[in-house]
DNA sequence: CCGTCGCCATACCGGTGGTATGTTCGTGGC
DNA sequence: GCCACGAACATACCACCGGTATGGCGACGG
């Protein structure tokens, strides 16, 4: 039986959440303190530490809230029904514009891997938007459409590259112009790996 | 007529970069105090802040630093006599390679967006090692040995993929096998777009 | 020989992450 | 219905660090 304390547990630790967001992003991790933090969750920081074990912890969590998030859009997309090529095509550019999220940009690709550890980053990003790129890319190789490839090292190729472009986009002037732009070079590279058999 | 002062002066300053340099490879930007760094060089923080402005100043004396080396390797090679393609090769192999030094990693590559602030950071690196990319490219297209593409987003996607890629060698176990087939991948990805002029 | 100033050391302050302790109130047992 | 218990917080406090203000010492120009 849930019990309305739960209830209340659960909402203060899911503010605290949203409030670390918010500030992380706008401010950074070194930027933000516990206290304002917790001041913008209404609580003070005795409820933070009684939720998490430090600031790491809570920037773990505002991490995976973010992550979790272009996850589940990611996956919609990819469990589709089109065609493989055009499954990965529908995927790379909800990706890039994810990318775009002022959150993730600086949460999940900028400040994770100085706050969390580069290892603990890449394991974390495993699971999320990297392990699906990889997915998608092996998915293409087994689906005959690209030629075999090292899939580890190709993925991390192509996931550094579009991080890299998402955040040029999203710092850019003219958003619109410059992500044609990246998506347009990138859609020229993978059509050259791409096999050629639905030709000829 | 540069008295003894000045000499001493250059000498502390660059021990305090020196010194800065090592710690922040080691321990970060957040994990390194600075009176450990002005330890380190036999001074105390009065001396820091005589030569520097604050911590952010420091850290950027750590970046040019690093920066510069590369920078001045990489040069020597892109403005050799060989022909332009094989120049941009040799530039990329070595580009690789000095991605593999720690400090270069952990100090440009990673921490310095955050340190500095990704506008900052860019320009920063416009007059480094990614400026250096982009002529490279630039040349390659000049000299019509690749497809007219938009240099600027293409250089921040291959700037970005090499990035990712050499963090991902440094970190591996076997570095030999893993810089191998990312080496492989790009080459493939940029003959791909070379111009078939020389064939035919 | 002396005043000056660059170079550096010492002392101190405010803020922040983290801890230890106190307080409230919902919950389950009787 | 009541009470003891513990989870869910609040409060008070400490250690450390970045930054500033001040003091001293020795080299350099006159």
């Amino acid at each position: 039986m849930r019990s309305r304390r739960d209830d209340y547990s659960e909402s203060t630790r899911s503010a605290l959440v949203e409030s670390a967001v918010r500030l992380f992003t706008e401010r950074g991790y070194a930027g933000t303190s516990l206290d304002e933090i917790a001041k913008r969750a209404r609580v003070t920081k005795g409820a933070l530490y009684h939720h998490f074990s430090g600031k790491q912890a809570v920037f773990e969590a505002a991490f995976d809230e973010v992550e979790a998030d272009i996850k589940g859009r990611l996956e919609k997309i990819l469990s589709g029904s089109q065609a493989p090529w055009e499954r990965a095509l529908a995927g790379l550019r909800e990706f890039i514009g994810s990318c775009l999220d002022p959150s993730y940009q600086r949460i999940a690709l900028q400040e994770a891997p100085v706050v969390m550890g580069w290892a603990r980053w890449r394991e974390a990003e495993d699971r999320y938007s990297f392990g699906l790129i990889k997915q998608a890319l092996q998915d293409l190789i087994d689906a005959g459409e690209v030629l075999a490839v090292p899939v580890e090292v190709t993925s991390r190729l192509l996931f550094g590259a579009l991080c890299s472009a998402a955040t040029e986009i999203a710092h850019s002037a003219d958003q619109r112009k410059v992500g044609e732009q990246i998506e347009d070079v990138v859609v020229r590279l993978l059509n050259q790996v791409r096999r050629q058999a639905t030709e000829a």
